[in-house]
DNA sequence: GTCAGTTCTGACCGATCGGTCAGTTAGTCT
DNA sequence: AGACTAACTGACCGATCGGTCAGAACTGAC
């Protein structure tokens, strides 16, 4: 493996668990064996190196989104959004937990305003798609909790395996929470 | 209102917001308007002051932790856990904030491994209520969900009331993803 | 061998970090 | 008035931060 994605690698690991902040140059140099000018060769700062860690999984998740706009939330279509949600948080767990957890504290990164404004427009997407107070509250549990869950799991006593009843599971609960109220 | 109670306001909404390493002593003393000499007059370190801000709502997740450890998961405490709980996430939300998002990466502070710990029995206790993998995703959505959506909903668009209707809709909410399973 | 280009490094820079300390200010009691 | 105390501050410290730069080390092509 290159210095390049190896960099990337440690680097999306500590940014992750210690916080971009809390994460210097010189510690992501010790992790893959090299100097902090050999980081600061291969990316010209500490930001660009953030960017290129998370980019591509914001840019993941703003095609999902975008379709999720073009086809809306039709019955045929909700639980197929669903699996590629689901398989997206699986895939990228370390990302998401970037820029869900320090999001807020990192508006002034281009690349992590990008994140932030597609969660919002999730949000409002979900949030807007009911009258009901009460249905907002289950949209915002299952979208977070799950995001939420996944991404922090590890962190916890609690092992989650990746495999494919894990994927159903969530998918099967996200479903229930999400399906519309009969009444109220 | 004493400096001493206005330097931990403003270091709780800091923390929160910017993290803990990314806020400095000179910023809260900014917006204090004091200098950084007295707000390490006021707590002796950074340390202390974080102690001094989190603490109490460590001691009170504690104690609701202790109290659910003795009485169990029966029936008719079940729903009196339940209000306590999103009580305490209501009154604590900043708190909750600082340590679920920033717990793994605060290890080595002695306050925050206790909360480390406390949501660790947490979350070990509802895993360890059921055998099903599926009812242990239920679990975690429940509790990593309500929690994480009381603590970030001010963050996105979707603006949260602290009233009646909303606590009430989260202990439903919950109630229900808490329920044993029927089948599987 | 030699040369060009990529990769890597140590030395250094200004800024900021958490923290110490001597000393100033302001109120309170006798 | 003087004495004592709590609140506060500026100057300063060593360490570390992100970042720059000139050059060393390694690489394959010829």
């Amino acid at each position: 493996m290159s210095s390049h994605e190896e960099l990337q690698r440690f680097a999306l690991a500590e940014f992750a668990s210690a916080g971009y902040t809390g994460t210097s140059i010189q510690r992501i140099a010790e992790l893959a064996g090299l100097s902090k000018s050999s980081v600061l060769y291969h990316f010209t700062s500490k930001e660009a190196l953030l960017e290129a860690t998370v980019g591509p999984a914001i840019d993941r998740l703003e095609a999902l989104m975008a379709e999720l706009e073009v086809r809306g939330l039709s019955p045929d279509y909700r639980n197929q959004f669903l699996e590629q949600f689901v398989d997206f948080l699986f895939d990228c767990r370390q990302e998401v937990h970037m820029f869900i957890n320090q999001g807020p504290s990192l508006q002034d990164v281009p690349v992590i305003e990008r994140a932030n404004n597609t969660v919002r427009n999730l949000a409002e997407f979900f949030s807007s798609s009911t009258a009901h107070p009460h249905d907002k509250m289950r949209f915002g549990i299952a979208l977070g909790g799950s995001a939420y869950m996944l991404c922090t799991a590890d962190n916890l006593a609690v092992p989650l395996e990746a495999n494919q009843d894990t994927r159903s599971a969530l998918i099967t609960i996200m479903s229930e929470l999400l399906a519309p109220v009969r009444s109220s």
